[in-house]
DNA sequence: CATGAATGAGGCTTCATTCAT
DNA sequence: TATGAATGAAGCCTCATTCAT
């Protein structure tokens, strides 16, 4: 009577639910605290589990915070493909685009920083959360230069270097994230998108010959 | 012939020597292993002091660490103001204040980038180390901004809102700063400083209506 | 036939055991090196764990030292009040008060010194160890005082001031103490309690006018 | 012209009056903050000379204290002698030395606690601040067990062991000594040394039989 | 002789990791 | 498998002592 052998056994959804519960603390505390602050009582707390369990999923301390990097940004790169595919003109995907950063920004607080950062400062530059973060940027920048560059072709972006375009667009949106996440009212995401937008769209310049 | 004006004694200029050394050692080393692991054993090391030395300098780690931040942001923004004053036209002065940065960068690696840095998911966040990081940032800020709204009434620039203005555009430094820093073989300051401001003043959009 | 009231989990227990280890390897090595070099790492040794076991005990240094005396000082108290309530006169009560102090003292050596210290020389005054000695040596004082209050409206004591009375007791006890704790071979306790008592009842004084 | 070859040079005179300099500031620092917290930068600052100099003094900071003790025990001393030769009786002489030791302390305030100290908890037992504090508690002693044997020669005392006899005496001082330093406002000292006497010469019993 | 900058041993405390239960 | 007590390396800081000037 039991249902035909599903290819995950009890004890694996059990564990992968495990995984992720862990992840989202370790997310809601580095969010809370930074990570510098963020340590293994901490994230066992705010999980519900005690730190050693934490050693039974992941391997060490390091594992786990760029695990739950790799989480987080599954998670956000998903939604902004998808925000892209319903509409059809690049500016237009753009747009859903970095809306869909500053909404899954705001479900995530502070954590969100951590998605867009780079190897910085903060972290051991040979650590695996400093590949991680390395390899989680170049994936969005891939991600962001494809619009650049399909938008270009079709006429609608001037040809800048994309791979340059990307960056510069994921900073200005980091930039006005951290002012979002400042902010104990932000104004309305709409209106954030814009701004972005128009700016990186026509720059500063007023528009004579420079 | 000599003048009689001493004004600081032999004491005072080995002393002022001493800290700007400890300094440049802190910077070396945050530059090298970042702030997280940026040791008061390591600093000492690299100053070729002990240990205890640091703290007839400074009185305590944060305060070292402050100060070697707030040491680095003197020297660039005082070259950045120098450089704006050579020339007339308010993109020009954007445009040598964007070189400034880089060259400023070029010559202190991978440290700089915590000039712009802001209080970030790596420190303290109550930390003084915060404070000066914000502290430098938003004179920066004012400074660029400053740029923007004589710009944009001389009608050189758009209206944007110039407190957004200067972030994006610090971000965007920041941004082409950190391949730079990536990159053994970084392109010529020049091409970068063009890069820029030409995605500053006309943003990646093609021109028509949007 | 057993309670069906464990009251305390076996985890209690052991915590509470270890504890007592604790704080008494404290008192041991406070005993030995005396307070100013009674050193984490000492007592930790002493206690056969590991320094950083400590931290799971006691918040701090201070707060590991303070429960020593605290300790030391519920069970020297509890000894001295159980002794009085078994006789009647208050000559006598005083008598088994100090009877017991000088028991309590053979068996805990040198430590005990503190139980009945004040705030000194030795020890920063604002710290939780100076408050919790001037608490425990207050509530002696107390202890004491009522003695020879209750005693002194029963026409067994002269009307002294009781405060005094009851620091001058506790100050021959302890120039006593110090003598035994330096003898390798203290006389018998009866002996000193008989000294202590007719000093302290009669003086040095022959008797005639002063 | 010059005075004939004084058996001191000028050197000898100012070093010695350094010297002293330097045993009175120890005196006022560890007045002031304790042994534990009376460094050798506090006490040089207290001074007005440099941290080195007490090194040429002095060979370390346990040969300063113990200096420093000394230096305080021979004042004392010698007043208390100077003051029982003013009167003939043993009560007077008692009374005299009593009252000799409360004004010296009025004078040198919580330093002089120290005086009377005994190697305590607080200082390491092997040290040579240890084994001066010792020796002069001894030599106190002897002057003070001496009065009692003479005066008990002479009718006026009980003969006690006058050893345990001067003990007594001398922590009843201290006790007393110690509520007078905590007091902002002392009773004068004709009423404590009349307390002291008072209860040193007839103890608390009301006289009957025990 | 005097100075005070420099030293470095040693003290307190934190926290990632291990392991017996 | 989960736990959390125990561990100890490593970090920050203090201060007695030394030594070049």
């Amino acid at each position: 009577m039991q249902t035909s052998r599903p290819s995950r056994t009890k004890e694996e959804v059990v564990k992968d639910f495990r995984t992720a519960e862990i992840l989202d603390a370790a997310r809601r505390v580095i969010g809370e605290l930074g990570f510098a602050d963020a340590s293994m009582e901490r994230i066992a707390l705010e999980a519900g589990v005690a730190k050693g369990t934490l050693y039974r999923y992941f391997e060490s301390k390091e594992s786990l915070l760029a695990h739950a990097l790799e989480h987080a940004h599954r998670d956000m790169i998903t939604r902004s493909r998808a925000a892209t595919q319903r509409v059809r003109a690049y500016r237009d995907k753009l747009r859903e685009a970095v809306r869909a950063v500053l909404e899954y920004s705001a479900e995530h607080q502070a954590f969100y920083q951590a998605l867009l950062e780079r190897p910085d400062l903060s972290i051991d530059r040979e650590s695996v959360v400093a590949r991680t973060l390395t390899k989680n940027f170049e994936e969005y920048i891939r991600f962001v230069s494809g619009l650049l560059t399909r938008g270009a072709r079709s006429g609608e972006f001037r040809p800048v270097d994309p791979r340059r375009g990307a960056q510069f667009l994921i900073e200005i949106i980091r930039s006005l994230l951290r002012e979002r996440l400042a902010d104990r009212k932000p104004p309305d995401v709409d209106s954030d998108v814009e701004t972005i937008i128009d700016f990186y769209l026509h720059g500063v310049g007023a528009g004579g010959l420079e």
